[in-house]
DNA sequence: GATGAATGAGGATTCATTCAT
DNA sequence: GATGAATGAATCCTCATTCAT
């Protein structure tokens, strides 16, 4: 049922996906799913988003402490965000479109969490920029730059397109740490591979895409 | 009332968007806007992204029309698109996000015009890594980070924030020349300002921003 | 326009016409249509069905002001009125399905006109049995089946049809006649041919038929 | 809730009704009309239209096959389309009338079952003329006229009009082998009463009648 | 005389949701 | 646990009509 509703959401639209839809997509009656989902249509995508950025923020707090050089946590940072997104494409992008859909009370603790998340990149790249590893103008803007460069990975990758998700993961961690100007030869460690939520349906149609 | 339909689609969605709501932020009766707007909701939306795209287009060849070094051409096309998106956010994020709300004949025509848009970035960059102007492993994956880089700008950018136009222009040339592993010192020449189009809305209210 | 409305009303019905389709019909503006008919649609539909009705009636008591022979007149008010049928099978198809559609005043009004019509075929049926010209078991169920039979021309009449105007009309008198069990060998004398008014379109173009 | 439908059909027109009044004619939400009708308005239309003229066909047929001797069998099938009208005049105004507020893919196959039905009218008289049973000028005429009085049944008709069904019937019939020239004696045996359908209302309350 | 702009009312239909079964 | 029936509110859109131009 969340599948159901992670993939609908991810193809036409919160606003525009029915309850009735729902049902169908997950092959229930549309009545039953309120047995489940006492909150209706906004329950399911809080799920569905909390689902994502607790993982995030999990994966993103280990990446941070996997080392403490800078341009090995960003690196990590990006490949933890990155393995996420193309693992999870329609979870991640539901969760990264569909903000201001909720309601205030649950936007305002989403935000929350979204904002801790992305405050890691924030701060690995201060430190970095204080202990001399990385080299940017403006750091406000680079950490802007990076994560939606890194959320843009959910918006057109595709499992069965030319590159791995290991692929990805390399190229988006280099072109972090050039956004960052941070001297190469950092490579981060091997980190534990990306999960795959169970929220994320498994035959990710979507239409169009270009990996 | 195309610069409301753009600024409610930005904040709501455009299938949060009730026809209603349209014409009273328009100062209109729902009815009149069937004077103006025979097609309803879908033709503003597709006059918006249009009008959005043709600019993209237009700005994005003269960019590479305007010099023949590579690397001065990729810093001039995001320029270009950064400046658009930045100076238009609302309008840019409505084109940027609601090509899934569009009817299928419509969608296919502006897709083709968003491919048409893109691919300057892509022949920019292909050409480069011939010339040996750029250093990237993967041109595809380059394409994509760099395009959704700039894509995000319409998405935090607020004209009162701490970066004017001009410095976000400025960091983000810097940053799409590193990813594309440009060497330093081909600064873009000066560009005409970006236009602000005038399906945008003037007081860009919106919720949430942090740049 | 008046032609306009009779075609349109005829094809589609009174309450499936749009006021705007009738004014594209005329080849003007819906609001200049109010200058000439200030009632709106339902100002047209009375014209044309008083229209008709004014003119079956005139050639109806003409009718039977032709001859004092019972079926003789029977016989002329069935010509006239399937000449007229069939000369303006638009108009008189209107005139005998749009009824409903009037407000109760014109209701009231144009049902009086046609029962005043209608009561010609009464009044003679009824002396034609009072003076052994007509043998009917039922002189009411006669006059009804006979002014349906003939209400019936202008739902099929086709003017490119298989038969000529004279022709249904000496048809449908003799089947008028031999429903009133009228003995043969009284023709009606040759009557003024039906009148075209000018309120029934030129081109009598309506989808099936079978004349 | 099909009854409530014929009643108004049949009292203002297809196009002329309302859902919300549907609804409340037959004590249900308007909304609640799409659980049975999922077709809306129309599935509505098609459903009565297709009721009574299955059950004309079926009882045409049965007509015909009652006898070998054509003036027995025009009478069965006039005895039969009169005694169903009359029995279900709304369900067969409704049918007669309102074929043109069809979509096209339902006008189709419906004008096709009831061009099958009056082929039963147009195959008996044909043959009657062969045999010398009828003596009439233009079969086609007479198979039109003889079809339209009878239709005509539907628009009378009253149930406490001063003609019972049956007397309808026996002057019909008469009437309509009359129009036929069919030589008299030829009574058509006793048929099947006419049925009710179940969706024809119960009070027939009509404004207008004469029967 | 003619029309484009404008609108309130109403059109059919779908919505998310509840509830008895 | 599951669902068909039911509904009020909302959807987009079209209606007939008025009026300033």
């Amino acid at each position: 049922m969340q599948r159901a509703a992670v993939r609908l959401f991810a193809r036409k639209g919160f606003a525009a996906t029915g309850i009735r839809e729902l049902g169908t997509a997950a092959g229930i009656n549309s009545a039953t799913l309120y047995h489940y989902a006492g909150g209706g249509k906004e329950e399911l995508l809080v799920t569905i988003m909390r689902t994502c950025l607790d993982e995030l923020l999990r994966a993103g707090r280990a990446a941070v402490a996997s080392t403490d050089d800078p341009a090995r946590q960003l690196g990590a940072l990006i490949a933890s965000h990155v393995g996420i997104s193309a693992v999870n494409p329609l979870t991640a992008q539901v969760t990264d479109q569909e903000m201001r859909s909720l309601s205030p009370e649950n936007r305002r603790s989403l935000v929350a969490l979204r904002d801790d998340y992305e405050s890691l990149f924030g701060a690995v790249l201060e430190r970095g920029v204080r202990t001399g590893a990385f080299h940017v103008t403006d750091v406000h803007l680079a950490r802007l730059a990076i994560l939606e460069m890194c959320n843009g990975v959910a918006h057109w990758f595709r499992p069965d397109g030319r590159s791995s998700v290991a692929d990805v993961q390399a190229r988006f961690v280099e072109f972090g740490c050039r956004v960052a100007g941070a001297v190469p030869g950092h490579e981060p460690r091997a980190l534990p591979p990306p999960i795959r939520l169970d929220i994320e349906p498994a035959d990710t149609d979507r239409e169009e895409a270009t990996a």
